[in-house]
RNA sequence: GUGGUUGUAGCUCAGUUGGUUAGAGCGCCUGAUUGUGGUUCAGGAGGUCGCCGGUUCGAGCCCGGUCUUCCACCCCA
């Protein structure tokens, strides 16, 4: 006999789990409910050429490809074999045709493409679905994990963005966080940041780096600047350019004569003052502009988002931004969009760690009701349809067992109330009452028990 | 994908230079209490030591492989 186990990066979510994981869920749908967007979901499975060269290289090596049914090596000739022991992606087209999703993003610009005619637009969607990464797993890393999108496709109005800034707000207030960090940038930012310094290659070059630069540190991003082709005065300068502030009117300022003159300072600073205006609770503390933001631009092109929730020890627990053309390689290009994405599963480990799951790990049910034997146990079930009528959620005991292992059961479940009914309760249409909490007991005519329940 | 790390009872972990019958705490079950839980007391069950192979008279311990966990890199929710 073997034992059962799962696949590496995977889980079970037991009852107490799935409660918590649909109170984080409901609330996001709410608030993105709130702010008027629709509810989608798509196939866990998309085409692997709907998936590839979206994500890059890296990305590509992490999707998880699934093998065709049937003879799958059918359709791959004798040459090929030859050429699979060199680089054995080459077979990949031959015998997978399909992949799981990666994430919400591309499965939504598929489905805008595809449906683009039936679509009003703006249309703002959101969707709560898991992803799989085949990525190695870690503390907070899955390899299946689920997101909580919410894009607006189809206008490039700052609205958007304003919005977001107060989805994440609202979000992480409702769920209990008392302390998070919103933190935002604006590629056009960078670039302008990139330009004041004189530095004219790729931006990636200078992005991928300073990304790392809450964990490295100064000392390791100038190191790899320099190696990037970046010289050491160049790299002193970005150190004093590339500070986070809480997004001020002051700080824009500052910003507008640190920066050398250019369309892209002319574009950043535009959306910046007019994001302020529109988002009056911008300047709190939980919101920050960090010049060193910088995410994987490679389709990004405004506004970035990363929110996390400070000494958790969890990566971000949601990202996003603007991406002017995303549904460009599916044909429909100039259609500008702009999302973020939560992840459940960090928000699940942030609220655990900070013991935030209080009201929820209790039982469905109000109260147990117990008995003796098949006759009092009747009259339970009868009890418990009319609490239930009442709206009380009630269960009665299934089994005639000693009342010691009732108690014993509703003790290790959590009921707040449980109500006995014996040979004497039954004579005298009574129910003993008990507070599980206090151990307070009293006899009380059934009729009234659904009255002292409310 | 690269380098490292972890795995012993349901859970958290001990386990001597390789040596007889692998332990503890907590949890679980039974009873003290045939109508009262969360306290106490008495007793009990539960382990192919992740899996496969190797070395050895003998392996939980040493070696190889594999799976898993966690960590760093990469990247990311």
């Amino acid at each position: 006999m073997q034992k059962p186990t799962l696949p590496k990066g995977t889980r079970d979510f037991g009852p107490v789990e799935l409660k918590r994981r649909k109170l984080i869920i409901n609330t996001i749908q709410n608030v993105y409910e709130h702010f008027g967007f629709e509810p989608l979901e798509t196939p866990a499975m998309e085409n692997l050429s709907t998936l590839t060269g979206k994500y890059g290289d890296e990305g590509d090596a992490l999707l998880f490809k699934i093998l065709n049914s049937g003879d799958f090596l059918k359709k791959v000739d004798e040459g090929r074999f030859q050429q699979a022991k060199e680089n054995p992606n080459s077979l990949l087209p031959q015998i997978s045709e399909k992949g799981l999703r990666y994430d919400l993003t591309v499965p939504l610009a598929r489905f805008v493409v595809q449906h683009q005619h039936e679509l009003q637009f703006p249309f703002k969607r959101y969707q709560i679905q898991p992803v799989w990464r085949a990525d190695r797993p870690q503390k907070g890393r899955y390899r299946e994990f689920w997101q909580c999108d919410a894009d607006v496709i189809g206008t490039d109005s700052l609205v958007c963005e304003s919005d977001f800034v107060k989805i994440y707000q609202l979000v992480f207030n409702a769920l209990g966080f008392t302390s998070y960090d919103i933190r935002i940038n604006h590629r056009s930012l960078l670039e302008a940041i990139a330009q004041t310094v004189g530095f004219n290659g790729p931006l990636t070059q200078l992005t991928v780096s300073i990304d790392k630069l809450d964990k490295i540190g100064w000392e390791g991003v100038g190191k790899e600047l320099e190696s990037n082709g970046f010289t050491s005065d160049q790299v002193s300068r970005l150190q004093v350019l590339l500070t986070t502030s809480r997004c001020t009117p002051e700080f824009i300022e500052q910003l507008a004569s640190a920066l050398s003159d250019g369309e892209a300072k002319d574009r950043a600073l535009m959306a910046l003052r007019e994001l302020r205006e529109l988002t009056p609770g911008i300047d709190q503390a939980s919101v920050s502009l960090d010049l060193s933001l910088a995410r994987g631009l490679d389709y990004y092109t405004g506004f970035i988002f990363e929110a996390s929730i400070p000494d958790s020890g969890i990566g971000s627990v949601s990202g996003g931004g603007r991406y002017d053309n995303l549904t460009g390689v599916f044909g429909l290009s100039g259609v500008s969009g702009v999302g973020i994405s939560f992840g459940i599963d960090r928000l699940y480990d942030c609220m655990d760690a900070l013991g935030l799951f209080g009201g929820v790990d209790r039982p469905t049910a109000n109260i147990l009701l117990c008995h003796f034997d098949e006759r009092t146990r009747t009259k339970c079930a009868e009890i418990a349809d009319a609490l239930r009528a009442d709206g009380i959620k009630t269960e009665v005991y299934p089994d005639i067992k000693k009342l010691r292992k009732q108690l014993d059961y509703a003790n290790k479940r959590g009921y707040p109330f449980i109500g006995v009914v014996g040979e004497e309760e039954f004579n005298q249409d009574t129910i003993q009452l008990k507070n599980m909490e206090s151990g307070d007991q009293s006899v009380v005519p059934q009729s009234n028990l659904s009255k002292l329940l409310k």
